[in-house]
DNA sequence: TGTACATCAGTGAACGCGCGTTCACTGATGTAC
DNA sequence: TGTACATCAGTGAACGCGCGTTCACTGATGTAC
C-alpha cells in the first residue's frame, strides 16, 4: 500500500481479484465497498480513486471472475493426466470443483444472478458462454474421432450447447443437494453419460 | 385488510405469495420487509405478526416458490396438446418460460443463490430437485416405450439426472444470453436433442 | 547529486438513506352473559 | 337478540446499523532545476 503509480495499479488489481472471488463465493450483491477495501488492507475512501462506483466495480469484477474461472479450469486440465474433452469433463464435474466456488467457473457460480442483471452484465457473460461452448465443440470434434469416419465433423455447435447446459446444470444441482452421496452421484452420473455421448457421437441428428 | 382471523390467514398467504414471486424475479436477497408489506397493501410493523424474522420468511418463501413453480409447470403442460415427457420438455425449454422468471421454475431461478445459502435452504431445494428428477424419470419411462422392448425400464435414474441438469442449465443460459436469436437457438437445440435422446433411449449404458 | 515542489494514492470523518426490528397504539372481531 | 369486553390484526414512530459516496487531509513519489 505504497504511493507510487505501480502500487496503484497493483492495488486496483488486488481489489478486482478480491471482488471476483467474493462474487463467486456469495453473489454479486454480497460485495460491500467498505468490507472489500478492508479485505485488501485499504480504507473505503480510496476505492473511488480506482472505480467510479460500486456498480462499475461489479461489471469489471464479473469480467474478471469469468476470466479467472476459465484460467483455473485450463490450469486444472493441464495438471491432470488426460487431455482434451474428457479431461475437461472430469475436472469440471468433480467434487473439488463443486466445493471450490470461490475459484471455480463463474458462469455456474453467477448464472442465476446474471440472468436477472442488466444488459451489460448479461452481455459480458454471454461472450464467456460462447467461449465455453466453443471449447466444448472443439473438444467434441476431437473426442470420438475415428479417422475417415464420415460422422467426424458432422456434429454442429448444438451438441456443444447441450453438453455445456448439462455441465453447468449438473454442477449447480450438485452444489445445492445436501446429501453428499447424492451430490456425488449427480456429478458422476452426468460425467459418465456425457463422456459416452461424446465417444459414440450418439447426439448426431441423422441418427435419431 | 380486515381484522378477522381468516383475514390474517389470507394476509399471510398474500405475503408469502408475493415474496415467492419477488425472490424468483430478483433473488433471495432482494426482498425487503418494508417494500414487501407495501406491495401487499400492509405496513411493515404487521410483518412480525406473521413471521419471526425476515430470514424465517425467506425459508417459507423459497418453499412456496418451488411449489408454485412446479404447479405452473404442470398447469402449462395440462393446457397444451401433448402429454408426458415431450410436453414437459416443450413447455420448460420455451421462450415463454424463459421470459417469465417471476412465475417459472424456482430451481432455475434460484439455483446459484441456494448453492451458496445455508443448509436449511439447500435441504428445501434438494427435496424439490428430487421431485423434478422423479417426474422426468417417469416421463422417460413412458417416452420411447415400445411394448416388449427389453430396453424399456432399463433406464435408471441417472438418465433423468442428465436430462434435468441439461434442462436447468439450458434455461439459465438462455436467460443470460443477450442475443435473442442465439438464446432461442439454445432452447430449441437442447429441446430437440433431449427429445431425441428420450425417444431413441441412446443414453442407456449398455449401448456405449 | 541535492533541493523545492506539484502530483496524487490512500486516509478517515461525515452525509443521507434504507434496512430489520421493536413497541405502544387503535379499532374491528368475536365471545360471554 | 343486545351489550360489555378481551383479543389481536394491523399501524406508524422510533431505534441502531451498515451502506455508498464525498471531501478536506496527509505524506510519499517523482520531476524540474
Amino acid at each position: 500500500m505504497g504511493h507510487s503509480q505501480s502500487d496503484k495499479a497493483r492495488s486496483r488489481d488486488r481489489i478486482l481479484g478480491e471482488a471476483a472471488t467474493q462474487i463467486r463465493d456469495a453473489g454479486l450483491e454480497s460485495v460491500s465497498v467498505g468490507r472489500l477495501m478492508r479485505s485488501v488492507d485499504l480504507t473505503h475512501g480510496g476505492f473511488y480513486g480506482h472505480f467510479e462506483s460500486r456498480s462499475e466495480l461489479l461489471a469489471h469484477a464479473l469480467e474478471r471472475a469469468l476470466a479467472d474461472g476459465r484460467a483455473a479450469s485450463l490450469a486444472s486440465v493441464e495438471r491432470g493426466a488426460r487431455r482434451g474433452f474428457h479431461a475437461r469433463l472430469r475436472s469440471f464435474l468433480s467434487r473439488s470443483h463443486r466445493d471450490s466456488r470461490r475459484t471455480g467457473c463463474a458462469i455456474a457460480a453467477l448464472a442465476s444472478d446474471v440472468a436477472r442483471a442488466d444488459d451489460r452484465a448479461r452481455a459480458v457473460m454471454s461472450r464467456h458462454i460462447e467461449g465455453f461452448v466453443d471449447d466444448i465443440a472443439r473438444g467434441l470434434d476431437g473426442a470420438g474421432a475415428v479417422p475417415g469416419d464420415p460422422a467426424h465433423g458432422a456434429r454442429d455447435d448444438g451438441d456443444a450447447v447441450l453438453v455445456a447446459s448439462a455441465m453447468i446444470g449438473a454442477l449447480l444441482l450438485s452444489r445445492v443437494i445436501t446429501d453428499p452421496r447424492r451430490s456425488d452421484a449427480v456429478l458422476r452420473g452426468v460425467r459418465e453419460r456425457l463422456a459416452r455421448l461424446a465417444d459414440t457421437g450418439s447426439m448426431r441428428p441423422e441418427e435419431g
